[in-house]
DNA sequence: ATAATATATCGAAACATTTGAATGTTTAAA
DNA sequence: TTTAAACATTCAAATGTTTCGATATATTAT
C-alpha cells in the first residue's frame, strides 16, 4: 500500500521534530493507550470517553491522564458534545509520524 | 510537500502484537534513541558504537544503555566486529510497526 | 601473559510515569 | 436552582527510567 500525503512545511532532513516524534511514541508506548488506539480498527469514526472506560478497567482518573496524554501528543483530538466528549484519529498526525519512520529506512 | 511512501500491508496473522509495539514505542521514546536512529539517514548502512559515542554527550554506560534498549525493542540489530560493535537498521521490524500503525487509520 | 581497547553490568541518585482517592468544574436535566 | 452525570485536576504512593561512577568481561595487540 502507498500513501500519497501532504506535508505542511518539509524539509529535507527534518521532517517532525524530534520532540514531537518523542511525544508521540511516549504516549503510543503504554497497554492501555495503545488498547484506546487499537479501538480505531474496530470503530472507524470515533470513540466515546464513556466506551473507553467499558474497556478499560482502571479508574477515571487514570482514564482522563491516558486520554490526555494521547490528545497532548496530537494524536486524538477531542471533540465536546454537551458534557460528553468524543476522540478522534488525528490522521495528517499520524502519517507523518509514519513518514519519520520510513524515512529512517533506505 | 507532498511524500509518496510505502506502507506496508498489515496482514491479522502477522501483526505484531501491543507488547512489542509497547516496546518499540518506548525505544523511540527518547531523544538519545531518536537521534541514534536519526543517523540511519545520513549513514544508510550501519552505525558503529564509537560514533555514537561521538554525536552523544553522555558517558558510555548510558549509551550502552540505550543501545540495548533499541536492541531489546528489537529496531536494531548487532553485529559483532572483534571486539567493536556496529547495529543495523531492522527492516522488516519497522515495517510491521509502521504497518501496526496504518492500520489504525480506515 | 600483559596491557590496552571496546562494551556490558551493577548500584545508587535523580527524575518521570502510573494509579486512584478526594475534590473541582462544567453541562444538562428536573 | 438544585441535582446528577461527565470529565478534569490535585496529591501522594508505588513503580519505572535515566544517568554515571565503579567495576567486570571480552577481544586484540604486544
Amino acid at each position: 500500500m502507498y500513501l500519497f500525503i501532504f506535508v505542511p512545511e518539509f524539509k529535507q532532513g527534518d521532517s517532525m521534530d524530534s520532540k514531537k516524534i518523542e511525544k508521540i511514541s511516549r504516549a503510543i508506548s503504554d497497554p492501555s493507550r495503545i488498547q484506546i488506539l487499537q479501538q480505531f480498527r474496530k470503530k472507524r469514526e470515533c470513540l466515546h470517553c464513556s466506551e473507553i472506560h467499558d474497556m478499560l478497567d482502571l479508574a477515571q482518573p487514570s482514564i482522563s491522564h491516558h486520554l490526555k496524554q494521547l490528545v497532548d501528543a496530537d494524536i486524538l483530538l477531542p471533540e465536546k458534545e454537551g458534557r460528553n466528549l468524543k476522540y478522534v484519529l488525528n490522521k495528517p498526525v499520524l502519517d507523518e509520524y509514519i513518514a519519520f519512520l520510513s524515512s529512517l529506512q533506505a
